[in-house]
DNA sequence: TAAGGATAGTGTAGATTATACACTGAGTCA
DNA sequence: TGACTCAGTGTATAATCTACACTATCCTTA
């Protein structure tokens, strides 16, 4: 069944603001352009949403195309409209970020992309469109989720220590934490267990090694994560 | 400027998920479907967006058109894209939601509703399309938010009594809450000013009437709502 | 006009949680 | 072996949350 007339279609996009964590710094996945407009510019990845994908699976698809990065757990940001937000034509984009740990995700660039590469969050170049608004809202929201859900645990190593997991806040919220109250607090949560193994090649005292409880984690998430770390 | 080769269009529609108080209940506006699919189903208010108008602007327009409610304030919920979610052709859908004031809103359908009518949340039709997942959403989402931010204030009369509020927080959060805790909270907040007024006409001891704090409210939108109500 | 019904309005004690704060321990390296 | 680096730990105070029950005021109606 088709429409009595036809409305006007508009070009749907994708957009993909991937953050990265690499020893607990914050880094930002961009892509150079190879295509006008913009072409030589670093953007965010993303493109076309073809008829027969969800938007989702088109962001997941563009990441793959233009980064190499696979498996990647994306969560919807918003919906960019602004009517002349693309030089060429009328252009919407469903933006999606995703977190994702730097040591499982060499990057390489593929099709659509000439190159693409891991910047420092505050230190990127300029962007194209009107991204650099997309990853500002990224950011915010992923301050305002890491308040109240544990997602830090997703972006570290196997094995991390606490400091590591601290380090990472500190970074995304940009503010320094008491390390002995965010230890009790981390701890009390049981989402941290203990490995019993120790660091290794370190010039210090070696830090002992915690693992994240997935399973207490999938529980918690069912229930809305009613507490905060 | 135009596209080298044409990308797939998407069919782009916008649909919005009303909450109305009346006196301290929570309802949701919905108009009737006057046009196939699912005519004479009830359904959320929305329709196609035009190529000249934001997404934000199409679901004000839709909402006018269909229900006669103006100067709404929307909220951007989530974007649908689910590949059969509409029976005739793929369709995504980017979805909004509001609070408004019932007292303040008569509505009237208009041109592509066959009708439009408040109902209680828990207790309204069947719905068309997979409206009824976008409200469950939105109802999750405003809950959600109610807890952090006080939104409340924008939903009851100019002028209200600390029941009406407390009563509106326990119909949304579907709770109850204890009174005196209740008022303490939400006066230390200072967004709530006494207007010296009580209630007429009641068949009790007449309530004081307070009064919201709009540019106290401002202000603290502004630092990001770092409390709770 | 007195009694009853309905909602308004108020305080406190105890438990829990948040915050601020500084030193010792263990390992590496020069 | 001394210096450096990060790991790891406890407590006291303040702030906040929670649970809880009675009196006040106004209207209604018998």
């Amino acid at each position: 069944m088709a429409f009595e007339y036809e409305y006007p279609r508009a070009a749907l996009t994708v957009d993909c603001v991937v953050f990265g964590i690499d020893e607990g710094d914050l880094k930002l996945m961009l892509i150079q352009r190879k295509l006008p407009p913009f072409k030589g510019k670093w953007a965010l990845a993303g493109g076309f949403v073809r008829v027969d994908e969800t938007t989702e699976n088109a962001a997941l698809r563009e990441l793959e195309e233009e980064t190499g990065l696979k498996n990647v757990f994306l969560e919807q940001l918003y919906t960019f409209s602004a009517i002349d937000r693309d030089p060429r034509e009328r252009v919407v984009s469903v933006a999606y970020y995703a977190l994702v740990r730097l040591s499982d995700h060499e990057v390489s660039a593929a099709s659509d992309a000439q190159d693409a590469a891991w910047f420092e969050i505050d230190e990127h170049p300029k962007l194209a469109f009107d991204h650099q608004g997309i990853v500002d809202l990224a950011h915010e929201r992923l301050k305002n989720t890491l308040r109240y859900r544990p997602i830090g645990f997703e972006l570290l190593p196997e094995r991390f220590t606490l400091s590591q997991l601290q380090h990472l806040y500190e970074v995304i919220l940009d503010t320094t934490l008491d390390k002995r109250n965010f230890r009790r607090r981390v701890l009390k949560t049981g989402l941290v267990i203990e490995t019993g193994e120790v660091q290794k090649d370190v010039a210090h005292r070696a830090a002992q090694l915690f693992s994240f409880d997935k399973e207490l984690y999938q529980k918690l998430k069912k229930e809305g994560f009613n507490f905060e770390v």
